[in-house]
DNA sequence: CCGTACAAAGTCATCTGCTCACTTGAACCC
DNA sequence: GGGTTCAAGTGAGCAGATGACTTTGTACGG
């Protein structure tokens, strides 16, 4: 019994096990709250934290990786523990896993990424900035000059996109829209690559969609937007029964 | 096509530094998905998998604890760690961290709730079963027969709407909704809180989404959801300047 | 005086051995 | 047989050591 650790001081008869990390994770949290630690900031290390919190490394690093996980803070190898508090960015990781599990959920996702940006669209129409407007042209200035180079359109293209997305202002569907792009990603690429000549009828639907924004009419944003994206999506699913 | 694993740890001249965890969870996913863990299976111990994987405790632990996190698998304190039965869909284990949410993401949240509700509602009038519609009106008279009993009433008020997702059949977009709810709760129960009156509207919204899903009617569903969903944000966020 | 190269300190990443707490199942007693 | 007890198995957690990477401070050369 007389073993060097001090594990296992708390011994309690009823029922008490919530678990180290959890702990953790909350004071952290609210150490976030009260303003104690705010965005940017680089945290103490695990070793100190750990003895804050009167904890050992290992339940300060299991905190840490779950708060990593969900976007909260930044780990960074041999730099330190930084507060992102950039709770839009939750479940990436996790959703790009289950993808990987299911791929049937390909389509399901392209279909969230229809839904959310077209309403993205419309929000873009009502809320851009006149610097947004600008971006957005910019873009589509910059694909109608790479329009006859494939590859170079594939990469911007989301550009454009992007640009949009920003300009509705919504930071918690930027991010997740940004994710789920990142998982549609060769599902795009397909749909370019199958037929070369979607890139006219895409450019055609990436000026009305501006126009739209531009012109502040919400519902034509959605409308074309929508439309666009159907198009692309039939393009690279030739099949998509939504409902097994 | 084993692959056990040459112990060679140290490779100094590569670019190649993937968290081990990172390899372990894709190496559990991928035997997931090639149906050498099944769900429900209790998987080898974590001793077991470190070897197996030739990595320390620490990584395959690491591993497994994120994969918990997004509900793929389940670590039973000294009865080993068993494969999820429902794989189907990541989910954020309860957080209690959404306290770390602050109002202008709250309002963001809200935003990307309405977006998508408004829009799964559409979907579920196109794609419900019968059963999908006899499980909503279920809960639509559930929530008729509680409507003076504030504290039940605000139970039942998601499970309508978790019923209109399932029955868009989208599992991406319900598991990202389920998340958000969560995050929301307090929010829904702060909507009612302060306008009881709220009730009668709500009971009366919700009859109208009922109506326009069991006639599948897409634009009217979609109409009254997004109504809904926008007398609720009022009520719960007297101003919301979505735009900074 | 400024910029670069190098050294040192700080920190995360990971492995390892150990102890504690909990679960499970089988031997055991009534 | 039914309930109890006990031991093996396994996750939870701690601490020390080592490796790798980042940051920073310092000395050197222009």
């Amino acid at each position: 019994m007389g073993g060097k650790a001090a594990a296992g001081v708390l011994r309690r008869s009823g029922a008490e096990r919530p678990k180290r990390s959890s702990f953790v994770i909350d004071r952290i949290i609210a150490s976030v709250m009260e303003g104690r630690l705010k965005p940017g900031d680089h945290m103490p290390s695990i070793e100190a934290l750990a003895q804050q919190f009167a904890v050992g490394r290992t339940s300060v690093r299991e905190a840490l990786m779950a708060l990593e996980l969900v976007g909260i803070v930044e780990l960074r190898h041999g730099g330190g523990t930084f507060v992102r508090a950039d709770v839009s960015g939750f479940f990436l990781k996790p959703l790009s896993w289950s993808a990987l599990l299911d791929q049937s959920k390909i389509a399901a996702l392209a279909e969230t990424r229809r839904c959310m940006e077209s309403e993205l669209a419309a929000m873009a129409a009502q809320r851009a900035t006149s610097e947004d407007v600008r971006e957005i042209e910019r873009q589509l200035l910059r694909m109608e000059a790479v329009c006859h180079q494939p590859e170079e359109y594939v990469k911007i293209d989301p550009q454009f996109h992007l640009a949009v997305w920003r300009a509705a202002g919504n930071e918690v569907m930027l991010n997740m829209l940004t994710s789920i792009l990142d998982l549609l990603r060769r599902v795009i690429a397909a749909a370019v690559s199958n037929a070369p000549a979607s890139i006219e009828a895409g450019l055609l639907a990436h000026h009305q969609i501006f126009e739209a924004i531009a012109g502040r009419d919400p519902e034509a944003a959605r409308f074309s937007m929508r439309r666009h994206l159907d198009y692309v999506g039939r393009l690279a699913l030739p099949a998509s029964p939504p409902r097994p």
